[in-house]
DNA sequence: GTCCCTGCAAATCCTTTGCACTCCT
DNA sequence: AGGAGTGCAAAGGATTTGCAGGGAC
């Protein structure tokens, strides 16, 4: 275990993922980060949210779209990815703890977690297809 | 839409799928390949892959490993994936639509589906660390 | 002959890393 | 002072793409 130092680079980063909640990439933290560091760099980026998320202070999602996605929220709980947006929104509700027992009994080994995205149309772009 | 030709490669690519079930990826495939086809490039396995999804005809899995994993079984089927080893293991279960119906619930959109990938050890692994 | 498919290499995207320097403690 | 953190740029892995030539129809 190696001692922890205080950044300020770090605590931005972290109190930018803490006041939005669409999820962003690296990337979109680093756009953000940038307007009160200029001279960050995005490699500091990277090495912050990867120490946040050891530490338990944020989640990684990996939805599907290429690009690693970051929550500030770290309860266990689900997303819904639009198709056509890419924009991620947390489902207020349980993580189901039957669905592992139940794929318990389907696998040869020990399960101790799952994952599940789920994808479809958000309201947004259903209502400019209508319009 | 297009019209389709034959070719050597996207059949071999394609039987080569079906005849494991490891769930390999392009790059696995591209060393399997090999020996029936020494000349085929990368480029041709990742676009003979891309083309096979689209017709449905396999499914791309993205289990978070960083690499795309590809599978001729396209029934929605749940995965395990071992954390150790990183092999993956198909789930002989029904996807529940209970889980969709639960989601829609709670969230400002229409899910159409949803994907789950359960984690832990495999049972090699487990023996493994006994021994 | 037409147009899709191929091999090759270069390019792209996202992420990690090596290094010299800076800032906590 | 000591060592973790930073900026920068280069490297890395996975995947895509442009192009000229080859093969299917």
């Amino acid at each position: 275990m190696k001692q922890l130092k205080y950044s300020r680079q770090r605590e931005s980063i972290k109190a930018c993922l803490m006041a939005r909640h669409d999820h962003p990439t690296a990337d979109a933290i680093y756009a953000s980060i940038r307007e009160e560091f200029p001279n960050i760099s995005l490699g500091t980026v990277y090495r912050n949210l990867n120490l946040l998320v050891e530490l338990g202070e944020i989640q990684k999602l990996r939805c599907g779209d290429g690009a690693d996605h970051f929550d500030a929220d770290t309860r266990p709980h689900y997303h819904f990815m639009c198709r056509e947006c890419g924009c991620i929104e947390d489902l207020p509700m349980e993580i189901s703890q039957e669905i592992n027992d139940l794929a318990q009994e389907h696998v040869h080994g020990k399960i101790d977690s799952h994952i599940t995205y789920f994808y479809g149309v958000c309201e947004n772009c259903m209502k400019k297809k209508t319009s």
